[in-house]
DNA sequence: GGAGTATATCGTTTATCGACGATATACGGA
DNA sequence: TCCGTATATCGTCGATAAACGATATACTCC
């Protein structure tokens, strides 16, 4: 350890840990191309799909299940039950608020 | 398969998979709360960090090190070599765009 | 050229992810 | 009540991620 050349001091205090966690959870849940995806086709409709996104997307029924899991854990998405369908749909707030988040970790 | 219920129909068209792509390896750039930390670390500095990163958060030189191969590869920092050290700084360009792609990739 | 310094890479181990088929669950309707 | 349908969960397997210590690399300065 030296002294620093280009480096301002860091208060610990604008570090918000759970903010960080937040994010990066969320990220987490964005992290895969078929999650990305189905939240494009969700976004694109009015209301929400039905297990058609199972059809939409190359994959197995039980594999868009757990993505779907995915991206209600991380409260991107609202599931709506219409036994014997789910009908899903985008949780604009939520993913509103990752980019409100997003923005003002990084200052841009 | 049976009828849609509540879906309209989807035009592939509108899925630029590049795109969707390039949000979700971003996604996982971002997905981890040390690489969080270490991008607002970088965001608050004027100008950049040297490997004085690593004394600011809990981790071992190489595994900081690893981090911040991944947010360059993801294009959300830039390095420049100052020898023998390399200065980190966050390309604000670059988190400005995932911003834009996340933004209107969903619609909001 | 040799020593010192900062960063990157390697090799290993453990943990987590992603995909699938099979099966369970939970209901509506015949 | 039994059947059909849509979704969730389970168990498994291979792939990838995360962490670390040890070591290599690539320079600067004596």
């Amino acid at each position: 350890m030296t002294e620093n050349i280009c480096v301002t001091e860091f208060t610990p205090a604008s570090l918000n840990e759970e903010e960080e966690e937040k994010l990066a959870v969320q990220a987490k849940a964005l992290a895969h191309p078929a999650r990305v995806r189905l939240l494009k086709i969700m976004a694109a409709q009015p209301g929400c799909v039905g297990g058609d996104l199972v059809n939409s997307i190359g994959l197995a029924q039980s594999t868009v299940s757990e993505h779907l899991r995915i991206l209600k854990d991380a409260g991107f998405i609202l599931a709506e039950v219409q036994r014997p369908r789910i009908c899903y749909s985008v949780n604009r707030s939520e993913l509103k608020n990752f980019n409100f988040l997003f923005e003002s970790s990084f200052k841009l």
